[in-house]
RNA sequence: CCGGGAUUGGUGAAGUGGCCUAACACGGCAGAUUGUGGCUCUGUUAUUCAAGGGUUCGAAUCCCUUAUCUCGGC
């Protein structure tokens, strides 16, 4: 179902914000951060273990459900809410990341891009008018626009072909959402090319969506760089009653870069992939859980967390899952994981309030990278 | 006691005189991972071939001794 934001809180000294809205009488805040449950479940957790760490908006995504069991079938359980017993709002990835992932620019023309289905080999055939008729059936609350998620490698002169065919793509794909219950957002793209941010911006604003996206900053080994000018480049043609979703991001210091530059909501796979791989984040840097110096370490993964994990279990117990790749291990660490990044949001959300951003942000990194940070 | 066969890393093993500072695989150690392919990728891991001696310009490869394992005979 559709909710409103509302801007609450202008941080003093940065142009980090605020926001809450409500959905089905329960109150959100922004700067959020959304678990990824591409195929309708965040990976090894359950919804309520996932509600549990705080969540608020999960990330479902349109390819794989198109694949897997079929929008039909998603429609016939009642949408993707009751399908997969999840009561707080969802938003679906529109497959625009799977053109970059799955397709060859080949195979990208302005009717739509050509995939080959990674289960079977099947020619596939996605448009943006697709996406959006099965994203409307999936019943998300928030679709997001098919766009061309270019690498960061690309020209000026592809990315500008590139974000001017996202652009009518993002108008096709308005034109035919019929769902009443749904939100659209649209996404600006431009890589690292100011003038393209600007005017992806600008034209996709004039579409008016519900909502805005920047896109195309962590997908190919993008700098801080990268990622940081292409959200300034974005941001200020972007209007203050909309939330602003920074896509596929991330990396906790990307966090609070991004809650600095005014982003409202990020996703990431990060967190749970790190965890089925046996990382974890902990105050003092991210470690490999896996590493022979955990052996018969008893202690939590990290003393200052409050999740489940960290309150129950030892490294050394961990490990010993995670070597023998028994599942309860990756569940342990994704709860941390995620647990984790989002005490960071709710950190950042504080750190709003009382104006003091900045010293949260010198105060992670502080601890985070023990003074190996360089600002680039 | 006699005769035959064998012995290469943590594991399975390739290699039968020079391209062996020993293939490949698994394992180990470490790293990567940013709108999720639970896939995966990248480093690294035996200067040494049971031990010792010999032949040879050159030996994991040939010879001898010892040790251990194994098969057959008394």
């Amino acid at each position: 179902m559709k909710f409103i934001y509302n801007l609450e809180k202008k941080e003093a000294n940065t142009k980090a914000r605020l926001g809450s809205f409500e959905y089905n009488k329960v109150k959100y805040e922004t700067p959020m951060f959304m678990p990824v449950g591409t195929q309708a479940t965040v990976k090894t957790l359950s919804p309520e273990e996932v509600r549990g760490l705080g969540s608020g908006i999960i990330l479902a995504n349109t390819y794989h459900l198109w694949l897997r069991p079929g929008e039909d079938i998603v429609s016939l359980a009642g949408g993707l809410h009751k399908f997969m017993n999840w009561d707080g709002p969802i938003l679906t990835d529109s497959g625009g990341y799977q053109v970059f992932s799955l397709a060859n620019p080949k195979d990208i023309s302005e009717e739509g891009v050509k995939f080959k289905n990674y289960l079977n080999g099947d020619n596939l055939f996605l448009t943006p008018e697709k996406s959006i008729a099965i994203q409307n059936k999936l019943d998300s609350d928030i679709a997001m626009s098919f766009d061309e998620c270019p690498p960061a490698s690309a020209s000026h002169e592809y990315m500008e072909k590139s974000i001017k065919r996202t652009l009518r793509w993002a108008k096709r794909g308005k034109d035919v959402h019929n769902n009443p219950n749904q939100m659209l957002f649209g996404i600006v793209q431009g890589g690292p090319y100011e003038d393209l941010r600007k005017f992806s911006a600008e034209e996709t604003v004039k579409l008016d969506f519900d909502g805005y996206s920047i896109g195309g900053v962590a997908n190919d080994g993008e700098s801080k760089k990268y990622m940081y000018d292409a959200i300034d480049f974005s941001i200020p043609y972007l209007p203050e009653d909309k939330l602003r979703y920074l896509m596929g991001v991330g990396d906790p210091i990307d966090l609070i870069e991004g809650s600095i530059r005014g982003i409202d909501i990020f996703d990431c796979v990060i967190p749970t992939r790190l965890a089925r791989h046996g990382h974890a984040y902990t105050k003092y840097g991210k470690i490999n859980v896996k590493n022979a110096k955990y052996k018969e370490d008893f202690s939590p993964i990290d003393k200052t967390c409050d999740c489940y994990t960290c309150k129950n279990y030892t490294k050394a117990y961990i490990r010993h899952l995670i070597v023998c790749e028994e599942t309860f291990g990756a569940r342990l660490l994704s709860i941390h994981n995620i647990r984790f990044l989002i005490k960071l949001m709710e950190d950042i959300r504080e750190s709003i309030k009382n104006d003091n951003i900045l010293e949260l942000k010198s105060e992670f990194i502080k601890n985070y990278y023990g003074g190996n940070y360089e600002e680039k």
